[in-house]
DNA sequence: CATGAATGAGAATTCATTCAT
DNA sequence: TATGAATGAATTCTCATTCAT
């Protein structure tokens, strides 16, 4: 049957994705030649090129559905009332997903720079975070938030959740739930304006 | 004269870590072939090896340079009365470091993690910030510090500075003397017990 | 309908003979993969591995038909009533055909050659030139032709309705019947005796 | 002795552009692998790229090579007093240099066509041959040559000294003086104005 | 008859490293 | 110290061909 046909190319094809993350994280995209990757994903070399242009395709559609999840999260609706709450719902939902997909935080945080990701795919992912300016945009006029340039805002509780969720990659050392809520608001306080 | 042979050849040497360090941060270490690595250091490929052991041993020796760098900085004495100057004066910094010596920066940030770099090696770098972390211990102990992790403190204070740094690197867009001022505040807020 | 079958059947077969003799002019064999020709040719690859036994079966069947083709002209009949009437009827004849193939002429003259095209196919092409031989070995024991290697002779004759076709070919100059005629008398002049 | 470096290395250069001719006159440039041509030239596959870029290179080196040979056969002085003599000592002439480099006018014709030699490279080959077209266009003015295209008349020309050397090629029957002149005689027929 | 996913041998090219001078 | 020609293992990618549907 066709269908089944299909069904099973689009299973290597997610098998070369999926076995692509893992060596990249592991070892690098340079330290994995394709002849392993072939190997670990139980597919010819020739399967993977006739799935993909070649090796850059590979990280790069890893890239795209990442960087999907990441923002299926960021559209969810955040039941908070106050401005605190909303942003600890989006610091703890972030640093949720990240912890239960290490690998994909590894590679979007150490693998998914340039030139192993082209410059042009990763400005397109500004548009992802629109939104979210938005909502510091807004705290700042409110005089809810400190007074600084936006992006640095962001930055600022964004490089907090990297190292909250480095501290349990790393150290193999997870925070509870008091403990997470008390790195949030760590964070809230930087970004809060205080007094 | 035999002082001006090894004036020379300290020279080459110079020569060849500054061009690695810069193509490093341009093109990756991977994507730098020795073969361009001594093109543009106007020495033979084997002056290069005449010096280092191989590939690693450059970068490795690059990033004991920057890490001895990085070490004297913060060794200094810092003037301050409170907890809270001393804090930012090392937050200013670190900070003004990085924004003096940007490739340093990129390459200690980006570039230097393993397997370009072997484990070991980092390991070592611990050593360099332990007597820091003590600064929050104590912090934490007089109760003038949040009660967390260490390391998630010392990481979340680190990586706003970061933040800060590749604000300017990555937009060409610096801050003045009291925009750092804010920034250092913000982090200053995200580890100090507030209440 | 069985019938549409066949059409259809025979009409994709031709479809990749003629997008085959195409690419090969215009690219040359080895550039041109299986993979693209089917693309070109709007069929699957599996399908050309229907109709042809592998790359250099099309290959060899496209030399085939234009060999045919060219033996039909040879075999047509000249209205001439002195040697150099018909010397000159072939010449100008073949030289239409070129003209008015000239994909074919390229095929024929650049790419057909072993060890694209098996030798034993080549050499049977011989066969159908036989017969032209004799006109040329007739001629000469007249003494109407120069006393010269038959072999010479109609490839001194043959060569020079090349290098006509390729200066039309190449420069996109063509000439009117008059120069056609010219070229023709100059050919004859080469291989007549003179005095 | 550097010198002897320097001999040794353009000794290697020298193999492989000569077995390279050989390689690609016997099989094809296509069916010539770099493995081949570096075990058949006793150099490691790194040598060749050593020297040459990459695999066109060579074979373009190759077409320099063969062309600046031609070049200096057709800039020689022919000793004639007729313009028959000048036309049939210049025939003979390349005659003679196809005969005995009979590598070398394989690859000329039927090798150096592009794709595989750039059509830049080829077009630069028309200089070679303007002062030659001179010889043609003044015998045409002084009513010596019969009055056509210039490069048709060349041509003409040309395509028989060819057709003369596949004789031998070929069918490995050469020529003797007598035959030799007979055959730039029939040539000297097919450009020359008759009555 | 037609399809196209899968295969893997083989091709071109790269590049860290060695070593004779 | 300094040189750079030489090396060849390793890598990416191609492409003719097969075969299950």
């Amino acid at each position: 049957m066709s269908k089944n046909h299909i069904k099973n190319s689009l299973k290597k094809k997610q098998t070369i994705l999926a076995t692509m993350l893992e060596l990249a994280v592991k070892q690098g995209v340079h330290a994995t030649p394709m002849s392993q990757l072939a190997r670990e994903s139980n597919v010819a070399i020739g399967t993977i090129y006739h799935h993909f242009k070649n090796k850059e395709a590979i990280v790069c559609e890893i890239y795209r559905m990442i960087r999907q999840d990441f923002a299926t999260i960021l559209i969810q609706e955040i039941n908070g009332k106050t401005q605190e709450e909303i942003f600890k719902g989006y610091w703890k939902s972030i640093y949720q997903y990240y912890i239960s997909h290490p690998t994909a935080f590894q590679f979007y945080e150490y693998i998914a720079k340039p030139p192993v990701i082209p410059i042009e795919l990763m400005e397109e992912t500004k548009d992802y975070y629109r939104m979210h300016a938005d909502f510091f945009w807004k705290g700042i006029k409110n005089g809810l938030l400190k007074n600084m340039h936006v992006t640095l805002l962001v930055q600022l509780a964004y490089s907090n959740i990297v190292a909250a969720v480095e501290l349990k990659i790393k150290n193999e050392v997870s925070m509870n739930k008091e403990q997470i809520e008390h790195a949030a608001s760590a964070s809230w306080d930087a970004v809060r304006l205080i007094n």
